[in-house]
This record gives C-alpha cells, sequence and structure tokens, in this order.
DNA sequence: TTCCATTTTTGATCTGGATCAAGTCTTCTC
DNA sequence: GAGAAGACTTGATCCAGATCAAAAATGGAA
C-alpha cells in the first residue's frame, strides 16, 4: 500500500474515529491490488471475504439475474463497498467490475467484524454507514417504483446538476450506456428520452448536458428530497452514480 | 406496557444481546400506543422521533411521490421497523398505515442512539440488524430491475409456499391489491397474470394458491437465493411481506 | 339477513418501453 | 491516419402492462 492512501482511508467517516492503533492494526492485515478495465473481481453469490476500498478509478456494482444484469451503483474514489456483505459474513448480493483502471485496498472482513467488536466508536461509525446506505437503496427502490423512465432521467439530470452546484451545464460521469442500465431502461430508450426533454428544459450535446429552462425541468422532475436527497449522494458509501464533474 | 410484551420484544435479536438492565432503562422511555385499522401513523418526511414495534395487528410501509404510491414492505409482530431513520435521526422515508387494529411499542429514538453508544453488545446486534434490512432492500431492488411482473409473482409465490414449509397450498397473507402494489404492479394485471400462471403450475381458489406443478412454477420463478433469500424474511426486520399461514 | 362498500375479475383499448435492425459517430489501436 | 470495435442514434415494429369501464364476488356492519 502506498503511503499516501493510508490518511485518505482514515479520513473517511468509516474510520476515522477509531483508535489510531485499532486503525493500523486493520490496515496491516489489508493490501492493495491493480485490476485492469473491465475486470469482474467480484462475482455475486461469492463468500464476503474482504471489504473493498476504492482509491483510484472506478467500480461498478451490478446484479445478474438469468441472463439479464442491471446497474446497481458505481463507485468512486474514495469510498467503500460491498460492508454489509462483510458484517453478514455472506454471499455478495451484488457483482462489481472495473469501469477503467482501479486500485482497490483489500480489507479482510474477518478483522472487520473482529474491531468493531472491540472499538465502540468503530462500531458506532459502522452503524452510521449501514443505515445511511440502507436509506440510499430505499431511495433508489421508490424511484423505480414511483417514476417511469422519463421521470426517472429527468430527476437524475437536474439531481447532477444540483451536486454540481446548481450549474447550468455539465459532462455526465458515466457512459450512456451505463446510466441507462442505472437507471432501468434501454440505450435506445434513453436516447429517445433525452431527445423528447429538449421540449422541457434539457439539452443534449453528445456527454454534455445543457439546462435550458430549470423551472420546466422541475415541473416534469418534481425533485422530493425523500428520493433525491440531499444525502444521497452525500456519504461515502458507494451507492448511486458519482456526481458530474465541472 | 403489558407485562407480557416485555419478554416478546426481550426476545427480538435487535434486544437480546443488551445487558438487562439497559434494557429496562430504554423500555421505561418507552410506551405503548394502540391504532385503529387504516390509520397512518407515519409519514414520509416527519422526524424520526421514536422506533417502531409492531407487538399486535399489521403495518404496511409505503412511499408516496407525487400522486402515486406503492407498497415497500408489510410488518407483522414481533418486528421492529424504521431502525435507520432513529439512528440517522433523518426523516421517515416511508409512511406507515395499519392493516388491520395494531399495538406499536414507541421507543424514543435519542434513547436509541444513546444506549448503542453505552451497551456494546447493543450496538453489534444494531449492525446486524442494519446489515441484513440492507441486503433486504437490495434484493428488492435486484427484483424489480431483473424480473418482470410475470417472474416477480411467480417467484413470489414460490418463496411464501417455501416459507411455509414447502407447502402445495397455502392461503395469501395480504390481500391481491397490496400484493400488487407491493409487486409493483396494477390489481388488474395481477389478478391476469395469476390466471395465465395456471398454465405454469399454480392455481388460484380466492386467496387460496395452489400449486399444481412446482417444476413447472420453478422454471418460470428462476429462484435465486441472491434474490429470493434464504434470510429474505428469516429476520424480524420488517422488510418484505409477511410469511404465508399455513 | 340485507345492504353497502370494497375487492376482485373481466373486457376493451392504449401506450410506454423493449426489441430488432441499420446506420453514424467516437475512440482506441496499430 | 486507416481500420476496427464499441457507443450512440434513428427507425420500424411489437408487446407487456397500464388505464378505463363495468360486472361479479366478498365481506362487514346494521
Amino acid at each position: 500500500m502506498r503511503p499516501e492512501e493510508l490518511p485518505e482511508i482514515r479520513h473517511l467517516h468509516l474510520f476515522r474515529d477509531m483508535t489510531q492503533a485499532n486503525f493500523e492494526a486493520l490496515m496491516a492485515s489489508s493490501y492493495a491490488q491493480n485490476f485492469p478495465q473491465g475486470l469482474e473481481m467480484i462475482r455475486q453469490g461469492d463468500p464476503a471475504d474482504f471489504l473493498h476500498v476504492v482509491v483510484e478509478g472506478s467500480v461498478e456494482l451490478f446484479a445478474r439475474w438469468g441472463g439479464r444484469e442491471g446497474t446497481m451503483a458505481v463507485v468512486r474514489p474514495v469510498s467503500t463497498f460491498i460492508l454489509a456483505a462483510c458484517i453478514r459474513d455472506a454471499p455478495y448480493l451484488m457483482s462489481a467490475r472495473t469501469l477503467e483502471r482501479a486500485r482497490i485496498i483489500l480489507i479482510p472482513s474477518s478483522d472487520l467484524r473482529a474491531m468493531f467488536r472491540r472499538d465502540p466508536e468503530f462500531s458506532v461509525a459502522v452503524i452510521n454507514e449501514l443505515a445511511s446506505c440502507y436509506r440510499s437503496v430505499v431511495r433508489n427502490a421508490k424511484t423505480l417504483k414511483l417514476r417511469n423512465s422519463r421521470e426517472r432521467v429527468a430527476s437524475y439530470l437536474l439531481r447532477q446538476s444540483l451536486l454540481a452546484g446548481g450549474v447550468p451545464s455539465y459532462a455526465l460521469p458515466v457512459e450512456k450506456r451505463l446510466l441507462a442500465s442505472y437507471l432501468g431502461m434501454t440505450a435506445e430508450n434513453l436516447s429517445r428520452t433525452l431527445r423528447t426533454l429538449e421540449e422541457s428544459g434539457v439539452k443534449m450535446d453528445g456527454a454534455r448536458v445543457i439546462i435550458t429552462d430549470r423551472a420546466k425541468l422541475n415541473a416534469l422532475a418534481q425533485p422530493d428530497t425523500l428520493i433525491d436527497g440531499p444525502d444521497m449522494f452525500a456519504n461515502e458509501s458507494g451507492s448511486g452514480l458519482p456526481a458530474a464533474g465541472q
């Protein structure tokens, strides 16, 4: 593990409150690994031997059933993923693959489980982290159940703008193909939907989103704190899609 | 609070490991409340002042957006609900209403939060509970994203049979209208789907489910441990729909 | 029991999205 | 900078599921 990575990890909510000694003990049994692009490093159903921390690159969490698959989240540095499986010592429910070359820290889940029985501050941090992750997935399920695909696209575009500080224009942080899968629709349907959204206040220019009429977009997306956050992306828990650059 | 209720609550995974003194302290600040049928006792967006424990009756957790609403889960005795909101001291993401006359124990969430900072066994229990709830919702999101409504119905019916011990026949534990909402479809569509499932090994007789050809039903439902459990309903966390009687 | 309200079913129709099939545009590689 | 692979778009068609409307069945309450 590189020296500059330790403080980055230490800085995560999950680890910042534990004692230095305990943190070091946890890191001592961990190690870093580099993965090439497109590698499936976790297959759903595998035993959860390691808590993963992305320190470089990005990772897609996705689920498979039968022949189908769907994107559940994208994780970017610096954040952890699949904490719940590690804690339950249960099989991963999701698969993970790198979207680009990525560097991951692997923390043995047995050490993790031992640690929150020893360090009360750490266990409080785990509680907060899990509660936060739970709420993220609930928000996600709400969107899937209550909004149609047009509304999901609109609220996604609006949310990204807000996360970037309310900017009127920004670049999509992921490929459209992936975004479509995350939003639970086909790439074709997303493409068409984006076109028709021009009447509703957003225009696309390649991967660039240009909000031309925020009021109109708002009317369609009907953003709701209890679905769209804040705190949907505010934590470092690795749920949801990353914030847009710029 | 009635004397027979305390041991029932104490028996929950969440509370069984804490010290007796701490449990009593928690219960001392709690109180019971009876609600008539159909009462919305929690509105999404309200501050999470109390952890709820159903000791009698049943409760529907549902979400609203715009004019639409969808059932997220049904909670039956004895189990807790909306733990995550209490821990984060954040607004409820879901609403709750009684499906029948219900008796609920209300535990002040501030006491709860104070407690897991004091009782390490309790905080471990909270961690396990939250991790388990998290995984339930992820399974839920997977079903919504990866299965169509026919497959969701089939796997639901099969799962219920399994939970009841692999029986070939059982009664639906909830109204079809509610089941439809839980499965993310209209009542009409559920009704029609149930009819067409007769070719796939299940027959309905009112609220009674009769599995006539388990192999065929299995082929359609393609049950998957990473979606359908075990442990989807195994905990007392209040996620999912209750197990079928008989 | 009778009446009223709700749930469930059935039918007809409509539509949001999926699917299939080309094409065009990017991006990376050699 | 040519070629190939993948991403994105566009068009045509199809189908799962929603919607609207109205019967039929259930289940309470008086």
